[in-house]
DNA sequence: AGTAAGATCCAC
DNA sequence: TGGATCTTACTT
């Protein structure tokens, strides 16, 4: 694969605080091959995440934010690894680990547009298209949120959790590549992630980086049972 | 050993 | 708006 404007990632790319790599991540592209299939995704959506000891404050929205456990280990790893977690026991989500290892950090991709494998990411999303079904889902939504993005590339928990996409090694028959843009982007949006809980949701976090106005980038909503936080 | 919540998605 | 679904981490 190879496409104007962009280049491998370097792992050097990704040594930096997650905050300062996740907006350069943005039209950059991961590709994968999943059992034969490749697909790649212009990533235009994703969030940062620090954890105990990343940065002046802990990050209380981060699985690394009580230190470093089973679960979270990639995070403290080499960076250019994919850290891929189970989302409440449903969806498998990829994050590209940064930062020097032994210090936890991570940028969650949150959205992008599939650039190339569209029919083997529709067919891991939907299947076959269901009977009754009459119209196709646009091609928009194969990627359209982070639980999205993870089945569309194929990368599942836990197989998959800690491939490396700077060198592209094959791990347990899957491969991933990232690609970064020569020029990174300057029209970039920031706000409050999503779907995280109390202080780490608001703009006390800005840590969501989107392109701005691309169709594919998630719609944003409270988390539940939460709110705008509103300061006197 | 039990339990509550979770970096979500989909249908109602 | 709520159910699916299961792992992790914290409580008893």
């Amino acid at each position: 694969m190879r496409q104007a404007g962009l280049r491998r990632a370097k792992r050097s790319d990704l040594l930096g605080l997650p905050v300062e790599v996740a907006p350069r991540l943005l039209g950059g592209i991961v590709h994968t091959v999943v059992e034969g299939a490749g697909v790649s995704v212009r990533l235009t959506e994703v969030e940062a995440y620090h954890g105990q000891g990343t940065g002046d404050i802990v990050d209380p929205g981060s699985h690394a934010r009580m230190g470093r456990t089973a679960r979270n280990a990639t995070m403290w790893g080499e960076p250019g690894h994919l850290y891929v977690y189970l989302s409440h026991g449903i969806h498998s989500c990829v994050n590209v680990v940064c930062g020097p290892e032994g210090v936890a950090g991570g940028v969650l991709l949150r959205a992008g547009e599939i650039v190339e494998g569209k029919d083997a990411a529709a067919q891991r999303r939907w299947g076959a298209l269901a009977p009754g079904r009459s119209t196709a889902r646009p091609d928009r939504d194969l990627a359209r949120g982070p639980g999205r993005l993870g089945e569309a590339i194929g990368l599942r928990y836990p197989l998959d959790n800690g491939i490396d996409a700077v060198t592209g090694d094959p791990w347990h028959g899957a491969e991933a590549r990232l690609w970064l843009r020569d020029e990174p982007l300057t029209d970039i949006a920031t706000g409050p992630r999503v779907g995280v809980a109390g202080a780490a949701g608001t703009d006390a976090f800005p840590w969501r980086f989107w392109i701005p106005g691309d169709p594919t980038v998630s719609p944003f909503r409270w988390g539940r049972g939460a709110g705008p936080i509103v300061l006197n």
